[in-house]
DNA sequence: TCGACCCCATGCAATTTTGTATAGCAGACC
DNA sequence: GGTCTGCTATACAAAATTGCATGGGGTCGA
């Protein structure tokens, strides 16, 4: 019996098609032809039943309800098969080839460079991918072959490694506090401005839990390397990671004792990479380089 | 750049290769011919670099320890496969189609069948599937569709729905205490047949914790349907869901202030099929059913 | 030790899939 | 209103993939 489905290339026509928009575009995408990619469609069509995937237009094909639906397996699919050649791009017990990393903005634009750096030195063979995305993204959709999370493990499949723990606090430049009148209080806080997020609903309800009385934030955005660099600019008062502010001796600590908080740092990897190599080398070196950077936070 | 990656259709070669251990197997799996699997793994072999995928024997192929390493991704592929030809089974907004449920085998043998019986006689046009394994299967590599879980939802991809928490409790038959001896303290186990979990570590670490001093199984399987069948069978004393046991006057419970032990159960479904109908459907109806079955248990 | 069986590899013809070229159509812009 | 661009659909030839038949080699059991 081999009818357990259509050919799978047609699903990475589908995907490509789902992604470009046309099927001009997805044929461009895959280096295939333009009449291929269309018979592509049709066949799935064909095979799929009555219903049609994309209604035909001359601005591209749109998806129906039903391809609509179909989308995320096709995206997990892809996933899988880009796991598929990372793996193969080097033997699995070399100290060589592409390792996927998936971390939030601020640890892949301010912490991980200097570990992969270490890294690279000590392993010339290692090539990085960075997945820099605040929705933690799918280590099981194989998107990415480590992640550094900051919420518990959550999945068995996952080996998960915890690192530590990530003070955040209330930090603005030395050059905004001098023009800036004082902040001794969190009352305080309602004249001055405030750096926060726009509408990320999940960081907005962490930080409600610890700092209730929040005055409305005067320069908002979900992107947190954005309110950094309006912190370190002087534009005001915004959340910072301790270790990252350390850094830094034109960032001060402001309103140390009524504000707390902290991330929970882990390593993740997927369970069945654990005899890959070079995955387990990169899994060492995030661990040890998360480590330091969260010990020279609490100093 | 279209040059990512093999062709899709050769992983599903190698899939059926790993899977069946031979050309020719998976060959008969698939519906192709020898020679097409050969050349598939060939060709793979040549795009992958150097090193084979695998030693040519004349007892089949042996994977080496890249194929070793790529099968996971490979199976993650082929159940995002299997998952694009289930929904694509019927249009997103029927009421008809293939739904897979992945349960324990407990649950699907003891509860579930009544569920879709009745679920069924509303909804003719379903057709299910059942996944029964106690390891809890991935949902998030899209092995099923639907889950009956014993265990809290891990995964924000996932939605999750507590129907309530089964009673666990000591049950055996009364043919089987009308012979045995005084069982009325927990030391008088010591003096009968216990029937309880051989090497399934999971499930003996929740025990232990409960039932500190329990003597040493006189039956021992993993298999809890067997562990089931022999407490109706008479043959001693077991672990049985209350709702179950309760269904059946010739069971009695005993040690009831002794032993208390308890299951939240979930139903969880993948968010990505938030939107089918038959899914949804489905859920629902598990949901209900399952809340059904849990209050029966406090009867 | 022989035979039966299952396996992989290879040559060759038929089929399938693909690309090229072209036509037709709808919207954007001057 | 005309032109330009991007899209899909179709005809036909080239290329690639597949299946069939067959050969060679190893393993198991009588």
């Amino acid at each position: 019996m081999g009818s357990s489905g259509p050919d799978w290339e047609l699903w990475r026509t589908f995907d490509a098609v789902m992604r470009e928009g046309s099927l001009s575009a997805a044929a461009r995408a895959l280096g295939l032809s333009q009449p291929t990619t269309g018979r592509h469609i049709a066949e799935l069509e064909a095979a799929l039943g009555a219903d049609a995937l994309f209604t035909r237009s001359a601005r591209g094909l749109q998806p129906t309800v039903t391809a609509q639906a179909l989308a995320p397996h096709a995206q997990a699919m892809a996933a899988a098969a880009a796991a598929l050649t990372r793996t193969a791009s080097a033997p699995t017990d070399a100290a060589a080839g592409v390792v996927r990393i998936s971390a939030s903005e601020v640890i892949g634009a301010e912490v991980l460079p200097s570990i992969l750096a270490a890294l690279r030195w000590s392993q010339p063979s290692l090539v990085f991918e960075l997945l820099l995305t605040n929705a933690s993204s799918d280590l099981l959709r194989r998107d990415a072959d480590l992640a550094v999370r900051m919420t518990p493990p959550q999945q068995k499949a996952l080996l998960a490694k915890p690192v530590g723990r990530i003070g955040l606090g209330l930090y603005a430049h030395r050059n905004y506090l001098a023009r800036s009148g004082p902040l001794a209080k969190l009352e305080d806080l309602a004249n001055h401005a405030v750096i926060g997020f726009d509408r990320d609903a999940a960081a907005l309800r962490s930080f409600h839990a610890e700092l209730a009385l929040l005055p409305d934030f005067t320069l908002r955005t979900d992107n947190q390397l954005a309110q950094l660099a309006a912190v370190r600019a002087g534009f005001g008062v915004g959340v910072v990671q301790d270790p990252i502010a350390q850094r830094d001796p034109t960032l001060v600590p402001v309103l140390r004792e009524a504000f707390v908080a902290h991330l929970d740092v882990w390593i993740v990897m997927h369970e069945d990479l654990r005899t890959t190599r070079r995955i387990r080398i990169a899994f060492d070196a995030l661990v040890e380089g998360m480590s330091a950077h969260v010990r020279a936070g609490e100093a």
